[in-house]
RNA sequence: UCCUCCUUAGCUCAGUUGGUUAGAGCACCUGACUGUUAAUCAGGGUGUCCUAGGUUCAAGUCCUAGAGGAGGAGCCA
């Protein structure tokens, strides 16, 4: 069987093709089928000359998402996207659909998530979900060429490591069980076992949290390696980071095609080293104290708000440009045409005046931000403004990281933990660090967090026979993904999102 | 848990200071057009205006409560 990727090795050739039809227009005597597979997409001619009635009969049935089989030439034409088209022959309907409710059009989100079984077949979905793929395989590249192996912590845990509220509970014959939220203390282990692991698998947590990052079940990759200290961590990250978008710039031009993704950026971050910003300097940038080629965040962010500004009146003025030309009467055409134009700038005003509202009380937050906190959602979209490539902050101040991370010997204060945050406003994408080697400290910390001594007495082994010094770090790959083909939500990075008060389909 | 906003046709949305019979585009159907890229052009009809209560001569529009949704805060990857 033959697939529309492989259309480019049958030039000239008769083949056979099975998919659906994702739109239809017709003239006279010609049919014009996007069909799609699944493997692509591609137009096919359907030309009342050159076929029997009822190929011509079926092709004028087939409606959004008919299933046929479709006999054809395949024709190079440059026109197309993909770059061929299939010259029919024969059509067979193999499944009818009436009505398909998510058309070509514009819907709203919680239609499209409704409907979200049928929406993963748009075009957008399709690239989105090729991207994830991609991606994945790309991350299993990375880590098995640098030797590690793939070790999984399991999903159901007796450990409340970070408080109940955050945890789904489950029953587990009787015992109270929780979906894991991370796979960290068991990774530690494992990498005592086998040198340097890496674990992938989903995890919950039952935040309730309607933001456009959060999901309740997500992908995380969370390597851990012995003998590794935190500056090597760093190192394996960037190096990591690089690798996969490389490898997705390379292999996902299509995709990002479909998505109109600027990759522009992506060759910058493969070629720069990435900033690496103690938590103090990074405190500093944020308040506007430490300038950054030549500019503080403050002047860079009220600079923002002045081209946001002329950005609203530009697209103003647009607007009522058009809506003149639409006042002196126009064909329904043209007019659907401009009054598109004009939703567009409506909605790109929408988000300018949000941003417009938003910058100053960024400001005001970086201003007021309180040296021994951690960093707000703002915050971090102030910081990464001021570079163009992730940006890694570590040397946190250990109240506000957990009890296994590591204490800096020279600094009581600090923890030598690091976060990674994305460019573009993406935030958090990783958070790791070097892992606490001091019995003592741990079982004061394990207090200190109210846990309970007990589950932990496993993992108090591990600093008891053969402890080494060890690090590691958690990736959030639907956050790398909503990155990567710069998504508006982190809903569209899964198949199927578990959110918030979101359970179906 | 808190704050802000939204709910009108299958879908996306208009609906003015409360005022006749609530509108448009898309989808769908018919017809026109030899190559279209969300094709275009002509025609065809659809509503518990989220629910309940209230104010009023009159409520899609105002008030109260509730349900559902979206964004954000907190928390986080």
């Amino acid at each position: 069987m033959i697939q529309i990727k492989d259309f480019k090795d049958n030039i000239g050739i008769e083949i056979v093709v099975h998919g659906w039809t994702a739109n239809r227009r017709s003239s006279k005597r010609l049919e014009f089928i996007v069909l799609r597979d699944g493997s692509g997409f591609a137009q096919c001619i359907v030309d009342a000359n050159n076929v029997d009635e009822r190929t011509y009969k079926n092709a004028k049935l087939t409606n959004q998402e008919t299933s046929v089989k479709i006999t054809g030439t395949v024709v190079k034409d440059d026109k197309q996207i993909g770059g061929y088209e299939l010259h029919v022959s024969d059509l067979e309907i193999i499944g009818t659909s009436n009505n398909y409710p998510v058309t070509n059009k514009k819907h709203g989100v919680e239609f499209l998530i409704d409907k979200r079984h049928l929406w993963l077949r748009s075009k957008r979905q399709w690239a989105i979900m090729r991207v994830r793929n991609k991606l994945i395989y790309s991350i299993h590249n990375f880590f098995q060429k640098e030797g590690f192996v793939q070790a999984d912590a399991p999903v159901f845990t007796g450990n409340a490591c970070e408080g109940t509220s955050t945890l789904f509970a489950s029953e587990f014959y009787g015992e109270t069980a929780y979906l894991t939220q991370s796979g960290q203390l068991y990774g530690e282990a494992m990498a005592l076992a086998l040198g340097k692991i890496y674990t992938f698998g989903p995890t919950f947590r039952a935040e309730k949290s309607k933001t456009r990052r959060h999901l309740s079940e997500f992908w995380m990759i969370e390597p851990e390696m012995a003998f590794y200290n935190n500056d090597m961590n760093m190192d394996l990250i960037e190096k990591f980071i690089k690798y996969v978008l490389k490898d997705i710039n390379e292999n996902c031009k299509y995709e990002f095609e479909i998505l109109r993704r600027d990759t522009g950026s992506f060759e910058k971050i493969i070629n720069t080293k990435f900033p690496r910003l103690t938590y103090d300097n990074a405190v500093k940038i944020l308040k506007g104290e430490l300038e950054i080629n030549g500019k503080t965040t403050i002047e860079t962010l009220e600079q923002d708000l002045e081209d946001v500004k002329r950005g609203i009146v530009e697209r103003k003025k647009e607007i009522a440009e058009r809506e003149k030309i639409i006042a002196g009467g126009v064909k329904r055409g043209k007019r659907n045409f401009l009054q598109n134009k004009i939703n567009n700038f409506k909605n790109e005003i929408k988000d300018l005046e949000i941003k417009a509202k938003n910058i100053p009380s960024w400001i005001k937050s970086a201003n007021e931000f309180e040296y021994g906190n951690d960093f707000g959602g703002s915050d971090e979209t102030v910081i990464t403004r001021m570079f163009d490539v992730p940006v890694m902050v570590y040397n946190w101040p250990h109240k506000i990281k957990a009890f296994y991370m590591k204490r800096d010997n020279d600094a009581p204060e600090l923890a030598k933990g690091v976060d990674v945050l994305a460019p573009e406003g993406y935030g958090e994408i990783v958070g790791g660090g070097e892992r606490e080697t001091n019995l003592e400290l741990l079982i004061e910390k394990i207090k200190g967090h109210n846990l309970p001594m007990s589950d932990f007495e496993w993992y108090l082994d591990l600093r008891r026979y053969g402890s080494v010094p060890h690090a590691g770090f958690g990736l959030g790959l639907e956050r790398l993904i909503a990155w990567i083909c710069k998504l508006s939500h982190i809903r569209e990075t899964i198949p199927f999102p578990r959110m918030y008060k979101r359970l179906f389909p």
